[in-house]
DNA sequence: CACCAGGGTACCT
DNA sequence: AGGTACCATGGT
């Protein structure tokens, strides 16, 4: 089943590729991924954007919230602070959106994340997903694909069998919160109920969630606009753009964050975080890209 | 092939 | 409160 939208402002390949979610995959000219189950090929032309799934669809407000089709950029990049190293990069990717995305899905993926690249946290998500996820209904002659594992199917792994899928010391991590979201000890689907503070406080309450993971979270699947991962990559930026160099503290960084970024702070991450990483990965030029900062 | 990766924890001053 | 070794794995 095949359905249109009329886009404005909207980098698919941006947004599917700029760390946030893990699952997306070129295909010919578009991008197929799996959301809620349901396998999805998404190709834009344009203002165009086209959706396509294996079986039939009626209803597609699944897709529409997950793309955040409904949130109109410019209103966004209005809230952004005035920033020569950001208009740079909002130049360079204007239409870099954010998903919103499972929260059980996204929460699981970043707890993967810790001190590993993008590309193996991908590696990773898909043993996951081809190991214990449901078979999902994909067009004919297509290679199969699963739906990524819910909290019951994983906490009753073993520590052991998760290892396996190469996720090496956050196995414990996954699998304890998996327990903890089944029995509701951590009640993720509650988060967007709390306010950013709060929602942050109930998710550091996971062993192997800090802060980075828990903003990652809040952003990318509960849409709390504020918050703003601070990894490696951004905390280079910052320190190198708006510290000249120096590294400040932890909790420096924090203060200036909130008070310069504001309340659509997380967006503008994601702006810098992708225009970091895009003038690196392509290893073409061998410019000194990143002059190594001491942390 | 060293180095580092969308970090966090435990343990130390 | 602020610093550091260590964690497991593999991409580049």
């Amino acid at each position: 089943m095949i359905r249109h939208y009329r886009v404005e402002d909207y980098h698919l390949a941006a947004t599917l590729s700029s760390g946030q979610a893990f699952r997306w995959r070129r295909l010919g000219d578009g991008w197929e991924g799996v959301i809620g189950g349901r396998w999805v090929l998404l190709r834009q032309a344009g203002n165009i954007l086209e959706a396509m799934t294996a079986g039939p669809c009626s209803d597609w407000e699944w897709l529409e919230r997950y793309l955040q089709l409904n949130v109109r950029l410019c209103d966004i990049l209005r809230m952004f602070p005035k920033d020569i190293l950001l208009q740079e990069a909002v130049r360079a990717w204007r239409g870099l959106r954010l998903l919103r995305q499972d929260p059980w899905e996204c929460l699981a993926s970043f707890l993967l994340s810790s001190n590993k690249q993008i590309t193996q946290i991908e590696q990773i998500v898909s043993e996951l997903c081809g190991r214990w996820g449901d078979p999902v209904l994909v067009p004919p002659d297509h290679e199969p694909t699963w739906s990524f594992p819910a909290p019951e199917r994983l906490a009753c792994r073993t520590e052991g069998e998760l290892r396996a899928c190469k996720m090496g010391f956050r196995a414990p991590y996954l699998l304890e919160a998996a327990r903890q979201v089944r029995e509701g000890k951590v009640d993720i689907g509650a988060l967007s109920s709390l306010d950013y503070e709060a929602a942050r406080q109930e998710l550091l309450r996971l062993k192997g969630v800090g802060e980075k993971i828990a903003d990652c979270v809040l952003l990318f699947s509960v849409g709390f606009l504020e918050a703003f991962p601070v990894d490696v990559w951004i905390r280079r930026e910052l320190a190198r753009h708006f510290f000249s160099g120096r590294c400040p503290s932890d909790r420096e960084l924090r203060r200036f964050i909130r008070d310069f970024f504001g309340p659509a702070g997380g967006y503008a991450q994601q702006y810098l975080f992708h225009h970091a990483r895009s003038g690196k990965k392509t290893g073409a030029d061998s410019a000194p890209a990143q002059p190594k900062q001491p942390n």
